[in-house]
DNA sequence: AGATAACCATACAGGTCGGTATACTCGCAG
DNA sequence: CTGCGAGTATACCGACCTGTATGGTTATCT
């Protein structure tokens, strides 16, 4: 019988969820099977199915703690740089670059998308709260370096920050993000 | 015995393109199955394989045939809209704007990277020429309108598009294109 | 007349897919 | 000492996957 809420808060749990968000990301969603994960994490399918109910939900909790890794790694390597106004905009694409840098597969949310976008997955919630965190988090900067205009131009640095980890991920432009922080510093002159 | 050179220009052979580019773009490349296609273009599957010679040689002509597809509908509708100077860059947002609006998957490179980037699939040297034809569209426009940092510009002005495209389709920005024009609209003035 | 290209229909191979079923072991808290 | 949560192992289900094999039909071109 199936558990009726899956608590996949346990060690068995917590390395099908590390294995799982690593080949999802490398090899795509549809690419990997519950198999593969159940081998791979050392663990038996139906242990898979206990904490997770589902491979959607599985899905589902891997776009979620990725959303959690990036949102914090962002945060921490931001402060570092210790940017001050409107700089903060133009560190964040530096730090965005950073982490583009070491993961090749580009953004799993678009990636994600590709493949579930417009069908009832639970994982499109997600997709979405990531995508609006990025817009909301540079509108928050330029709003806290107290830019008149800060959602607007958040919304166009967002659309920057997006079209950077494409054509840096599909190789159509090898210095998008440096091409990035010129467009952003263009338009924050302005 | 398979064809030396398989030939998939016949009938049989342009109707399970239109059908399998269809599915494709609907449901994603690993979303359908070689099956679905022969059936729903009412071909048996050896016709498919004597036509393609295999999935993965199907995938890069839809995605040959999409570039196309796009690459002439942007042409025709560019030059309807009769702009001139550098305001051919704002028509060329609305245009990809239209598409986008009839496109609700996004784009079907982006899509297609995630699901097959990273790999020897054939269809990743379509992807990069579809991304690297539309830098170059947007870098002759301004180099036509006498612009003196075309290659520049262009390449900010790609970053806007592609940057769009993903946030339309995600919904994170229901008004991206709107976003991207008056962002482009600054960094002209500039 | 003969060859060839372009199809049709059916069947099958060998594997993977998500998901379930059964039966067992271990540690721990009441 | 008993019950339960977390885990093991193995087997199975029906459906689907890419790709091949066999054999027959029709139209066109030389």
């Amino acid at each position: 019988m199936p558990r009726r809420s899956p608590n996949p808060d346990t060690p068995a749990g917590e390395r099908i969820l590390v294995t799982a968000s690593e080949l999802f990301y490398e090899r795509g969603i549809r690419g990997v099977g519950v198999d593969l994960i159940a081998d791979q994490a050392g663990v038996t399918k139906k242990t898979l199915y206990d904490r997770f109910g589902s491979k959607d939900a599985l899905v589902a909790a891997y776009l979620t703690r990725r959303h959690e890794r990036w949102a914090a790694w962002f945060r921490e390597h931001l402060a570092e740089r210790g940017a001050t106004g409107t700089d903060q905009v133009l560190a964040a694409l530096e730090v965005a670059e950073e982490w583009a840098d070491d993961n090749v597969r580009g953004c799993a949310f678009v990636n994600a998308h590709g493949e579930i976008g417009g069908t009832e997955h639970p994982g499109n919630a997600v997709i979405l709260a990531d995508k609006q965190y990025m817009l909301a988090a540079f509108q928050g900067l330029l709003r806290d370096a107290g830019h008149p205009d800060a959602e607007r131009l958040g919304e166009q640095v967002h659309l920057l920050y997006e079209g950077a980890m494409v054509a840096h991920t599909t190789r159509a432009q090898p210095d998008a993000f440096g091409v990035a922080r010129a467009a952003a510093r263009a338009l924050l002159r302005d």
